[in-house]
DNA sequence: CCGCCGAGTTGACGTAGGTCATGGGCCGCT
DNA sequence: AGCGGCCCATGACCTACGTCAACTCGGCGG
């Protein structure tokens, strides 16, 4: 008992407030012993290397995983052998949704370095979402916005549009986790962008060496300083238009 | 009293029977007493014409929709003027999940031909989630299936296999439903259809003839047969594999 | 019945981006 | 230090699809 006692700070500290239970949450305002009752679910996993896998293509649905550190990439391979890349997925951000409906892994999921996961048993989640409103409708934004992010990437638009989107949604994205917005490394390999934006990987060395020569940013392998980020956005706001 | 409980079975048949409150209730098994919990929420709007939009982008979210009869198209207008349709919505089926995350209306919704929709108060149909734990595992269920959906279509893939596997999803979706899977109308445009697959128009037109050329389909204008369901099946193999 | 109009089709041509081939640079391994 | 492998970059060429333009067809109003 004085053993879980101790732990129950611990473990809230690395789910709530370090990976995506805080989104989780915090957005809707679950107070403390909320947190205490989702905390007491939460599982740690890891560290994953990079390449290992959290799950694959067709592993039973049995959680959803929250990045606490690190980060994973989730893909598919079709029977052509082309990989597609549905998303990269930063600390603090949900894993697996897609998984609910078929109850089944459709995707697999790949760290892209040393990475640390939470795992949240669906079950347990789902019965505490029925039980604390502000869970539940949290849980409901979350997905309804992977609706809306992968509706963007499914738009007809051109490689230009596409890289600027990515780099100014990761800009996004990284400003909201408190780290810079304009300097920042990629954790992904150019032939992952590439799957993801649905480009080859020589049309994304392209256009980086394009917008490297419009002064929009400076790069060097994975290291990237966006340096014009106005101009960056107005190039993708035909794409981020759609979402907001 | 007495009307509201006359009101309860012919809402019952219209909603739960007919719109896609049957496919949210009847796969977790809802009971009777759940469902005319539910059926108490439910509005009809009705009909639409043509044309007419039952919501539109910046529209505060209020609801969910069920198509009850008809069939609506959700699509968005970018920044340069180009149109995406997001998705085609035949009776029984959800639209309006993508509002839920930034609480209002990301696209618009418009009716195909004559429809008829059932409102669904979104409060209330979480507060009903919470306590019918059937009925949020299906919520869950329906947003986990739109993203996997949608990022099928997000895919590189060739204009044949997107159009065939257009065709095939509307093949399986009018199965589903009791009517035909191999000869069936379209209720949308070329011009849709374009814009859903991320096509010009002349392509579209372009592939309808070369599967009609090869006998893989019957088409003219807007009626489509099928004939050769296993080879559209193969044709559009990579797409749908990556969703199952 | 005719003339109009928008939807659909078809052909000729243009182009964004894919493919193929080459070479450089960084890293880990021996 | 030297070597092999992968990631990345860049140039030359190719192609699937877009664009533009002409034409057909069916529906509708007068």
């Amino acid at each position: 008992m004085s053993t879980q006692q101790a732990e129950l700070p611990q473990r809230l500290r690395e789910a709530c407030a370090v990976c995506s239970l805080k989104e989780l949450c915090l957005p809707r305002g679950l107070d403390g012993p909320d947190l205490m009752r989702l905390d007491t679910l939460v599982e740690r996993r890891g560290p994953l290397h990079e390449g290992d896998h959290l799950f694959r293509v067709g592993d039973g649905f049995q959680a959803l995983y929250a990045v606490r550190a690190g980060s994973c990439k989730t893909y598919t391979v079709d029977s052509e052998g082309r990989e597609h890349v549905l998303g990269f997925h930063l600390p603090g951000e949900l894993l697996g949704l897609d998984a609910i409906y078929p109850g089944r892994h459709l995707c697999n999921a790949q760290a892209l370095d040393t990475a640390v996961v939470c795992v949240l048993p669906y079950e347990q989640v789902s019965d505490l979402a029925g039980q604390i409103g502000g869970l539940r409708s949290q849980l409901m934004r979350l997905m309804s916005k992977d609706i809306a992010d992968t509706a963007a990437l499914a738009g007809d638009f051109t490689a230009e549009e596409r890289l600027a989107a990515f780099l100014n949604g990761l800009s996004e994205r990284f400003r909201q986790r408190g780290y810079s917005p304009v300097e920042f490394q990629l954790a992904m390999s150019r032939r992952d962008i590439a799957n993801y934006l649905r480009l080859a990987t020589e049309t994304v060395s392209r256009v980086f060496a394009r917008f490297e020569n419009d002064g929009l940013i400076a790069v060097n392998r994975r290291s990237v300083r966006l340096l014009d980020l106005p101009r960056l956005r107005r190039l993708c706001a035909a794409m981020t238009g759609m979402r907001g």
